[in-house]
DNA sequence: CACGTCACG
DNA sequence: ACGTACGTGACGTGT
C-alpha cells in the first residue's frame, strides 16, 4: 500500500508565488488554490497513491519545541491575499474527498514525519509531497520526497529517494539534519554556527557523519584552525539546531491507511464551490462538467428536454426560446431552439431564412453570425431583442469565455438534460434559463440602454462591415514586398559583414549575444530571460556602434515583410478584398478589436509604412470616406473630470495642447514654442494613460523631477482633472468597478491587492478605463448612427472599418460628398457632452489618400 | 505556449 | 524597496 502525505502548507505557498494572480470578479485571490489542486492532480497521477493525507498547520505561530520559544516568533505572517485562500481550500479539499488533518501544537511537517514512521513500521510506502527540502531528512527505503515547484506556471514535482539526495548532497538522509544544525536557517530562526555555510556543513558532515562526529574530532588536523574557533564558539547552538531541525515523528494522530481514502460523496457540490470560485478550468480538469450549478440541489430536479426535429417552421414553439445558429465553415448547418421543456432543431436551410425574417422579438445566443448570414443571403434581418454573449461581456469584460457551458458555470445554471440521445452539449440546452439570469442582472446593474442601443444593434453593422470588407491591390502589396525583400537581404550582408559572423537576427537572444558580447556594448535594460534589445534600448546605443542602425533599420523593413506584406497577402479573399473579424467581446474597456488580420494597426507613422495604405483602396467607381474624431479622449476627460479649464479650451476650438503647454509652462499661448508643446501633449497622453514622473521623463527626454514638476503644475491648472483622478480611484475602491458615462463596467479586483505594483496597475486603470471605454461608447454609437442613415437614406454607401477614432466608408463616387457630410454630422453629433465633438473627414480613391 | 518585439489608437 | 502609462494583435524564436 502507498501512502501519499501532502505538506498543505508548503504546497500552498509554492503555489501562491509560482503562479500568477488570479481572482474573481469581487476580488478573491483563488490562484493558490488552482495551483495547489494542479500541483496534487499530477503528483498524485505520478505516484498512484491508495490513501492521500493533506497536512496543515493549524494556526501560526505553533512551536515544534516549547524550549526555543523564539523559534519562528519573527516569521512574517502570510500574506493576506494567500490567507484568504486558505479556508476556501480546505473546504473544497473536503468536498473532493481528501481528508485533512492538523493536530495542535506541531507543524505540518512533523504530521508527515509521523506518517512516514508509522508507513515504515507496517512496510507501506509513503510519499511525502512538499515545497520544502527540510522534509529530505525523512527519504528512506520505504519514504520518498516529491519536492513541488512551478516552472513557468505549470507544476513540477522531482522524485527525491536515498539516490538523489546521496548524489545531490553527498550524505544520507538523517545527516541532512546535522548539516542543517550546523549551517542554520535563517527563515526557521535555526542560529547554527555562525559563519558556516551550506558548503562548509556539508564538507564537514561528509567527512565526520554526524555533528557529534565533528565535536569528536575538533582537533583533527582536517578542520581549518578558524573554522574550529567558530565550531567551538557556537556548539551550544549547534545541538539547539540539531534539535530544532530534526522532525518529530511522533505526533498523536490517526496513521491508519483506511482513514486517508479518498471518497468524493458529493461531486456536484464540489463543482459548485469551484463554480463559485469561478475556477471554470478546474471543474473540466475533475471531469465534473455537467454536473449541478444551482446552490440547493432540491432545485436541480428539472424534467427533462425533448429533442424535437422539425419539418417546417410553424412546428416551432418560441415561447421563452433562445436561438442558436450553427455553421459547418461559412455553410448553415442546423437551427437550434432552445426552450424551458424541448430544444428544436432544423437543419433545412429554408426554415432558417424563414427565421432571419421574422426573428425581430427572439433571443439568440450570439446573433453576429445572424446578421452576416442574412447580409450574404439579401435577407432583411431585425436587430433581435437580446444576444447572450453580448450580455455577459457587458456584466464581465474582462472573461475570456462566453461559451454556454462557462455561462452555466458562471451564473450557477444547471445544465440541462435531454430526454434522447443528441449530440447537443448539455450547456446549450440550459440557455434559456442563462439569458434569464443575464437579463436580470443587466437590469440590476442598468445596462440595459447600453445593450439595446449600442451593442445589440452594432454587432449588426460590424456583421455587415465583415462581409463587405476592404479592396486591396495585390499587386502593389507584391512589388512592394519585393522591394522591402531586398532591403531585408541586403541589410542582413552588412549586419553579418560588420559584426562578423552570421546569426539570426530575429532572435534576441542570439541578437544579444551579438550586441553584448561580441561587441561588448553596454546593456541597459534587462527581461525576464536576459537583456533587452528593443527599440529604445538600442537607439541610446545608436552613438556607439554603426550597427545599431542597420539593425533599426533591418528590424522595421523586417516587420514591414512579415506582418503587413506577407500577412495580408495570406488572406485576401477571391474578391479581392480583406475581410477582418471585428470582435465585440474582446477588449476590457469597450474598444472593438480586429484580426486577420488586423487592420486597426496598418502602419501610419512613418512615410515607408504609411505607403502600404495606398494598396487599401476602393473599388471601381467609389471613393474611401475617411473621417476621424480630434481628441475624443481628452474631450471626453474634460467631460467626466468636469474641469473649467480644459472645458473652456474645448469650447473655444483652441489646440488642446498648446493651452496645456501654457497652463503648465505659465506663459501666453503665443510664446509657446513646438518643444513645449510636444512636452504638454506627451503630458495630455500621460493623463489619459494614468501617467508616472518616471514613464513621463522616459517619453519626453526630461529628468524625473522636471516631468514630476509638470503634472504637478498640469494638475494644479486643470484642478478638475486632478479632482476626477483622486475621485474615480476612491469610488472604484468602494464599489470594485470603474464605468463609462455609459454604464459600461470594469471590474477592478487589483485595487485590493497587497502588492504595490499590482494596486498601481489597478489605479491606473481605473483613470484610463472610463476615458477610453467612454470614447469607445461614443464611437460605436456613432457606427449605428451612420449605418442606420445610410441605408434609411438608400444610399449605397457602406461603413467598411473602425479604427478607435477613425471610421471609413466606401461610397460611390456620386455619394461620396453626401457621405462625408452625413459621416461628419453623425460622429459629432453622436452624444451630447459639455465639450463639442469635432470629426474631419476627407476623401480619396486610398486609404493613404483618405487621411486628413 | 510564453516571450520579446513592434504595429496601431 | 520596487519598477515604471492605457488598450489591442501578429510574427518569429525557443522551450
Amino acid at each position: 500500500m502507498r501512502l501519499l502525505a501532502v505538506d498543505g502548507n508548503s504546497i500552498l505557498n509554492r503555489a501562491y508565488y509560482g503562479i500568477r494572480p488570479l481572482t474573481t470578479k469581487d476580488g478573491q485571490f483563488t490562484h493558490a488554490i488552482y495551483g495547489f489542486l494542479t500541483m496534487l492532480e499530477k503528483i498524485k497521477a505520478d505516484t498512484t497513491p491508495d490513501a492521500v493525507a493533506i497536512a496543515f498547520d493549524l494556526r501560526a505561530p505553533t512551536f515544534r519545541h516549547k524550549a526555543y520559544a523564539g523559534y519562528k516568533a519573527q516569521r512574517k505572517g502570510m500574506p493576506e491575499e494567500l490567507a484568504q485562500q486558505v479556508e476556501p481550500l480546505k473546504e473544497l479539499l473536503t468536498l473532493l474527498g481528501y481528508k485533512i488533518i492538523s493536530c495542535e501544537g506541531y507543524e505540518a511537517d512533523d504530521i508527515l514525519g509521523t506518517f512516514a514512521t508509522a508507513c515504515e513500521n507496517r512496510g507501506d510506502e509513503c510519499v511525502i509531497a512538499t515545497g520544502d527540502r527540510d522534509s529530505l531528512q525523512l527519504v528512506s527505503e520505504k519514504v520518498s520526497v516529491r519536492l513541488a515547484a512551478t516552472k513557468q506556471g505549470s507544476p513540477t514535482a522531482v522524485l527525491y529517494d536515498e539516490a538523489k539526495i546521496m548524489e545531490d548532497y553527498g550524505v544520507t538522509p538523517p545527516q541532512l539534519i546535522d548539516i542543517k544544525a550546523l549551517q542554520g536557517d535563517s527563515s526557521d530562526n535555526i542560529p547554527g554556527v555562525a559563519g558556516i555555510g551550506p558548503k562548509g556543513a556539508g564538507d564537514l558532515i561528509k567527512k565526520f557523519k554526524s555533528l557529534d562526529g565533528v565535536y569528536e574530532s575538533i582537533d583533527s588536523a582536517d578542520i581549518r584552525e578558524s573554522v574550529r574557533k567558530k565550531l567551538i564558539a557556537d556548539k551550544e547552538n549547534a545541538y539547539l539546531s540539531l534539535m530544532l531541525g530534526e522532525i518529530c515523528r511522533t505526533v498523536p494522530i490517526d496513521t491508519e491507511m483506511d482513514s486517508y481514502k479518498v471518497e468524493m460523496t458529493d461531486p456536484d457540490a464540489a463543482a459548485r464551490y469551484m463554480a463559485r470560485l469561478e475556477l471554470f478550468k478546474l471543474i473540466d480538469k475533475f471531469g465534473l462538467h455537467s454536473a449541478h450549478n444551482t446552490d440547493t440541489p432540491e432545485e436541480a430536479e428539472k424534467k427533462a428536454l425533448k429533442v424535437i426535429k422539425v419539418n417546417s417552421y410553424s412546428e416551432i414553439d418560441f415561447s421563452n426560446s433562445v436561438t442558436d445558429a450553427e455553421f459547418n465553415g461559412g455553410d448553415f448547418f442546423r437551427l437550434c431552439v432552445y426552450t424551458p421543456d424541448a430544444v428544436y432543431i432544423a437543419d433545412d436551410e429554408e426554415i432558417f431564412k424563414e427565421y432571419l425574417r421574422i426573428c425581430k422579438d427572439k433571443n439568440v445566443y450570439d446573433s453576429k453570425p445572424l446578421y452576416a448570414y442574412a447580409d450574404k443571403f439579401g435577407i432583411e434581418m431585425d436587430v433581435v431583442v437580446f444576444d447572450a454573449t453580448l450580455a455577459a461581456y457587458l456584466l464581465n469584460p474582462s472573461s475570456s469565455d462566453y461559451s454556454p457551458e462557462r455561462l452555466c458555470a458562471e451564473y450557477r445554471i444547471d445544465e440541462a438534460v435531454f430526454e434522447h440521445e443528441t449530440d447537443i452539449s448539455p450547456a446549450y440546452g440550459a440557455l434559456p434559463f442563462v439569458a434569464e439570469k443575464l437579463k436580470k442582472e443587466i437590469a440590476e446593474k442598468k445596462q440595459q440602454k447600453l445593450l439595446e442601443t449600442i451593442e445589440l444593434p452594432l454587432a449588426s453593422v460590424l456583421a455587415r462591415m465583415e462581409n463587405i470588407g476592404f479592396q486591396v491591390d495585390r499587386d502593389g502589396i507584391e512589388k512592394y514586398g519585393e522591394y522591402i525583400s531586398e532591403r531585408v537581404s541586403a541589410l542582413e550582408q552588412d549586419i553579418y559583414a560588420t559584426v562578423g559572423y552570421e546569426f539570426n537576427i530575429n532572435s534576441p537572444k542570439q541578437l544579444s549575444e551579438a550586441l553584448f558580447e561580441k561587441l561588448m556594448l553596454p546593456a541597459k535594460k534587462k527581461t525576464k530571460s536576459g537583456y533587452s534589445t528593443n527599440a529604445d534600448v538600442l537607439e541610446e546605443l545608436r552613438p556607439y556602434h554603426p550597427v545599431i542602425g542597420m539593425i533599426l533599420e533591418y528590424r522595421t523593413f523586417a516587420k514591414l515583410k512579415s506582418t503587413y506584406c506577407d500577412g495580408l497577402l495570406k488572406v485576401i479573399a477571391e474578391d479581392g478584398r480583406i475581410h477582418s473579424n471585428f470582435n465585440q467581446k474582446e477588449t476590457r474597456t469597450g474598444r472593438i478589436s480586429s484580426t486577420e488580420p488586423n487592420l486597426q494597426n496598418i502602419p501610419v507613422r512613418t512615410e515607408l509604412g504609411r505607403e502600404l495604405r495606398k494598396f487599401f483602396v476602393a473599388r471601381e467607381g467609389y471613393v474611401l470616406v475617411d473621417a476621424d474624431y480630434s481628441q475624443i479622449e481628452l474631450r471626453v476627460l474634460a467631460d467626466i473630470a468636469n474641469d473649467q479649464n480644459m472645458r473652456q479650451a474645448f469650447l473655444d476650438n483652441t489646440d488642446i495642447h498648446t493651452v496645456t503647454a501654457s497652463q503648465v509652462f505659465d506663459m501666453p499661448q503665443n510664446m509657446v514654442t513646438p518643444i513645449m508643446r510636444s512636452r504638454a501633449k506627451a503630458v495630455n497622453f500621460g493623463i489619459v494613460y494614468g501617467i508616472g514622473a518616471f514613464s513621463l521623463s522616459k517619453d519626453i527626454g526630461v529628468t524625473n523631477r522636471e516631468a514630476a514638476a509638470y503634472i504637478k503644475s498640469y494638475l494644479a491648472h486643470y484642478s478638475g482633472v486632478d479632482r476626477y483622478m483622486k475621485t474615480v480611484i476612491e469610488t472604484a475602491k468602494s464599489t470594485g468597478y470603474v464605468e463609462t458615462i455609459f454604464g459600461r463596467r470594469r471590474y477592478l479586483p487589483e485595487l485590493t491587492a497587497s502588492n504595490h505594483m499590482t494596486r498601481a496597475f489597478g489605479e491606473r486603470v481605473a483613470r484610463n478605463m472610463p476615458i477610453q471605454g467612454t470614447a469607445a461608447d461614443i464611437i460605436k454609437i456613432a457606427m449605428v448612427r451612420v449605418d442606420n442613415r445610410l441605408r434609411a437614406e438608400g444610399m449605397h454607401s457602406r461603413l467598411i472599418l473602425q479604427v478607435h477614432d477613425e471610421l471609413i466608408v466606401e461610397a460611390p463616387q456620386d455619394e461620396a460628398m453626401r457621405a462625408a457630410m452625413l459621416l461628419q454630422e453623425e460622429m459629432e453629433n453622436a452624444v451630447k457632452l459639455s465639450v463639442p465633438l469635432l470629426a474631419e473627414a476627407a476623401m480619396g480613391k486610398t486609404w493613404y489618400d483618405a487621411k486628413s
